[in-house]
DNA sequence: TATTGTTATACTCTATAACTATA
DNA sequence: TATAGTTATAGAGTATAACAATA
């Protein structure tokens, strides 16, 4: 937080506020992912020993056929280069991913999940669905889940199209470049 | 993460695993909560030059009727005391909130929030919703809209009213798990 | 020139434990 | 004894900018 307050007049005027219900939609949603991701983190963290970012990037691994760049793991987990070679890095220490330079390019670094990655998460999904299953599906009904999976999926699709916002859209996903505009 | 996995061993056996339905609407949710999150964030910093959770914290002061306490105003927005009170000394010293001692109990502090603090509220407030409306709101249908509230309320709920799962549940948690009237 | 990835660095945030003071 | 809040401190994570190497 800086002391001085940046540009609040970013031209808002004429700016339909949002009705009570959808600010309340909005409100719940956020409360209650923020408490699932609590839940989540603690469950993998006791379990596993890792957040849940980690989790992200060795199930998008496993579940791959092969190796995948930095760049391609990256998409939608991590929204800055740095941070992702950070957690490689963390997940090369733990011998759960190993990095390699690609054939096809070699400005390219290939992970791929070992072993003991992959045992890692199997040996901690069954505790991961516990969770999830006793927080998120219990309440329920077969009918709130497909209405939620569809939802969500056009939301996430939807946010996913959109430019990235600040002007300076010429930054692919990973690294949106965003100037602090002030 | 830690070097030597903790134990992964959790009584986990016939654990009935998620069906991909599930598995997919869970991985989709907390994919589009997350990059909202972010965008929601970067609103914020932009704007307002805050975190999402000094704006809950606000908003929450903001649409209450008078001071809060700390425990009050910690409900559900931050998971450790001293977490609360980083960010409340952050607030004040922008001069966003005051601290004072309550007559009641003297034990407690009661946080109240400046007209600098309903400023900034008040300033971000369209901007937020132009986010938020344009991210969400603009691929949902009325019944999309109404039908999302109600799961996530229910989700909520229950997710409050669960005992703290770690076993050793000596500690309350920081919410005395109440609903919030939304 | 643009892209891939790493490094250095600074900063924000969270959480545990020890502590004070009051109920 | 239990609760409210603060402090000290340590650790995890993130982002920016500068950089090297390749396409």
């Amino acid at each position: 937080m800086t002391d001085s307050q940046p540009d609040t007049g970013a031209r808002t005027e004429g700016v339909q506020p949002l009705d009570p219900a959808q600010l309340g939609a909005y409100f719940v949603l956020m409360e209650a992912v923020s408490l699932l991701q609590h839940q989540v983190e603690q469950q993998l963290r006791a379990e596993g020993g890792i957040s849940y970012v980690q989790f992200q990037l060795l199930a998008r691994l496993a579940h791959a056929h092969g190796p995948l760049t930095m760049t391609e793991l990256a998409d939608g987990v991590v929204y800055s280069r740095s941070g992702l070679t950070y957690q490689a890095g963390l997940l090369e220490k733990a011998d759960l991913i190993t990095r390699d330079p690609s054939p096809d390019d070699d400005r390219a670094t290939l992970v791929t999940i070992t072993d003991h990655g992959r045992a890692l998460v199997d040996g901690v999904l069954p505790g991961h669905v516990q969770v999830i299953r006793r927080l998120l599906f219990d309440t329920l009904t077969d009918d709130d889940l497909h209405h939620l999976g569809d939802i969500m999926t056009r939301v996430r699709d939807h946010m996913r199209a959109q430019p990235p916002r600040s002007a300076a859209s010429r930054k692919r996903r990973t690294a949106p470049a965003t100037p602090t505009a002030s």
